[in-house]
DNA sequence: ACAATAAAAGATATTTTTGTCTTTTATTTT
DNA sequence: AAAATAAAAGACAAAAATATCTTTTATTGT
């Protein structure tokens, strides 16, 4: 469904979600520990995402990664843009690059009607909203 | 969503539900030009799915690839957990291994509702049943 | 039996994705 | 100013996915 780079993203940015309120940074250690990924791998998509202004980061002792009040309100979908580009919301089922609903694949009319629920659940769902229950322990990023 | 490998496998075997019918075999070349796939790729994987007797071969003069009748009963989510498996049926959208009801994901459960739909609607879909609409140009398989 | 045909099998090549390691740059604290 | 810290950047490595080419095997028609 998504590339590795972007379940990797996802998971970080919700982190960083969770643990950036307040003005506070989180490191790239804490970051990799926090959702059980490669250090070296989330450090460079973090990179990528900092370019793109979708995260904030700032280098030195105390330094890190965070959101800000408005980045919170970024949602799924705009990482899964960013990272994975926009085929998983546009693209052919079957990879049908002339697909379309005068040209469509067997399967055009059923899979974007999918597509589309998969695509509103994720630009519904925002940075921010998850803090809570990750607090609670009532979801998890790891493992 | 789909590997490219299991893009052209979908494509393939619908292609050939569609042109073995009476009988009839359809020659590797044909299906890579009738699917617009790399002609020795294709071969591969429909190699490994007549290995796993989802599709019927015979080599020598007039062979080729053919769907019996009870083949034409394949669903495109037979297909897809022979050739990707079935994460995409019960895999963690986010890729943790031991997500679960009580061990959710952020994503979890409105991902898994939408899984489910795909999941249907790939087990309703029949090889068959594309034939006709084939024929008479109301869907394609290429470009 | 022989030649022709077509898939099966095997080997190799390329590209993309995923992952690691080292050096550089910016910032802060002392 | 110097030392410590932490991200940025760059180079490299391994693995997986995608694609191509060659040889072998089975089958058919002559």
């Amino acid at each position: 469904m998504f590339s590795k780079t972007c379940e990797y993203a996802i998971r970080a940015m919700i982190f960083i979600a969770q643990k950036s309120r307040d003005g506070d940074k989180v490191g790239i250690k804490e970051i990799a520990k926090g959702i059980d990924s490669p250090v070296h791998f989330i450090a460079k998509i973090l990179q990528d995402l900092s370019r793109k202004q979708l995260v904030g980061s700032v280098k030195g002792p105390n330094g890190g990664f965070y959101l800000d009040k408005n980045s919170l309100k970024y949602s799924l979908a705009d990482i899964v843009r960013v990272v994975d580009g926009d085929k998983l919301f546009s693209g052919c089922g079957l990879g049908l690059k002339q697909c379309s609903e005068t040209h469509p694949c067997p399967i055009h009319h059923e899979f974007g009607k999918i597509r589309r629920e998969m695509h509103a659940m994720l630009e519904k769902a925002k940075l921010g909203e998850f803090t809570e229950k990750l607090e609670k322990n009532l979801m998890f990023l790891k493992r």
